[in-house]
DNA sequence: TTCAATGTTTAGAC
DNA sequence: GGTCTAAACATTGA
């Protein structure tokens, strides 16, 4: 579910207070979320101290001080919720029916109970997982998934941009930003508003894209995204941040979730909605071109 | 009842 | 070979 200000938003506030918790035995609920035999995950896990929780595109990786790093992928409806023994909740995630009061509930398919609280990984519709990696090797393994540079760090520069752009000419403009090969982390909506912020139609193809356009596009994606992180993210289908207040950025959105609303440039045009990719696509023919 | 939902992978068509 | 679409995963709610 969430895009990549969404999981660094999660992977802050859990950084903030789950370092230096003391794992106990995780219980399994849904053996098909973990992607290790849930034995050897709960041998590994077991006694581990959190040392730091981080990002890596839409990953949340957890480094223990035993040498293992938990990976963690909320895809469309994962959420994680620390529920400490004293003091607040910790939410970052979707809805959960009847609130917060009822953990675990039949979402909670993998609870990893700790010496300070439990951190309960939820999913509604099923599709996150849990994996386990070697922190020795985990930069390695992540390389081998392919991942695209993180759009946010300092080495991403507009040539680097402009450089990956001319590797995919022949393609779509938006379907190519959320692919993770691509650049690591762009998702559905961030996708979108990068696109009206830059003044191009989604579906426009790259080698058509002036210079001017792919440097907007540049600029656009960072905007989109360190706004949203500045807001603790997205509230769409009630996503919250890791503190439970739901993210803000929702108010800042200009086309995603707009459909047949009027452009916020008021330019008179209308905002549509088309299918791209098999993902609902948001953008406004007036300004867009 | 049908459709779409902030993700990713895969099979098949062109 | 490259690109694109639809479907699949599972569940809910509009």
């Amino acid at each position: 579910m969430p895009e990549l200000p969404e999981v660094e938003t999660i992977s802050r506030e859990l950084n903030q207070v789950m370092s230096g918790t003391r794992l106990l035995q995780p219980e399994v609920k849904l053996p098909k979320i973990v992607k290790v035999p849930i034995c050897s995950f709960q041998r590994a896990v077991t006694g581990g101290v959190i040392k730091k929780v981080q990002r890596r595109a839409k990953l949340v990786l957890l480094e223990l001080s035993n040498g293992w790093t938990i990976v963690i992928h909320l895809k469309m409806s994962g959420q994680l919720i620390w529920r400490p023994n004293h003091g607040r909740l910790t939410v970052g995630g979707h809805p959960i029916p009847g609130g917060l009061s009822h953990l675990p509930n039949k979402y909670s398919h993998v609870i990893f109970p700790t010496n300070r609280g439990t951190l309960f990984f939820n999913d509604q519709r099923q599709f996150g997982y849990v994996k386990l990696q070697p922190t020795k090797t985990l930069g390695k393994w992540l390389e081998e998934q392919g991942y695209g540079p993180e759009p946010l760090t300092d080495d991403f520069t507009p040539a680097v941009w402009k450089s990956i752009l001319r590797q995919h000419r022949v393609k779509r403009v938006k379907p190519t930003m959320m692919d993770q090969t691509v650049i690591a982390g762009v998702g559905n909506i961030y996708a979108d508003e990068a696109c009206f912020f830059a003044k191009i139609k989604p579906a426009r193809r790259i080698k058509t894209l002036s210079l001017e356009e792919r440097h907007n596009l540049y600029l656009g994606l960072r905007h989109v995204m360190n706004l949203s992180i500045k807001h603790r993210g997205t509230t769409a289908d009630a996503y919250r941040t890791a503190t439970g207040q739901p993210g803000k950025m929702q108010q800042y959105l200009r086309v995603y979730g707009r459909v047949n609303q009027s452009c916020l440039r008021r330019d008179g045009g209308i905002i549509k909605k088309i299918v791209l990719a098999g993902r609902g696509t948001h953008y406004c023919p007036r300004c867009q071109r």
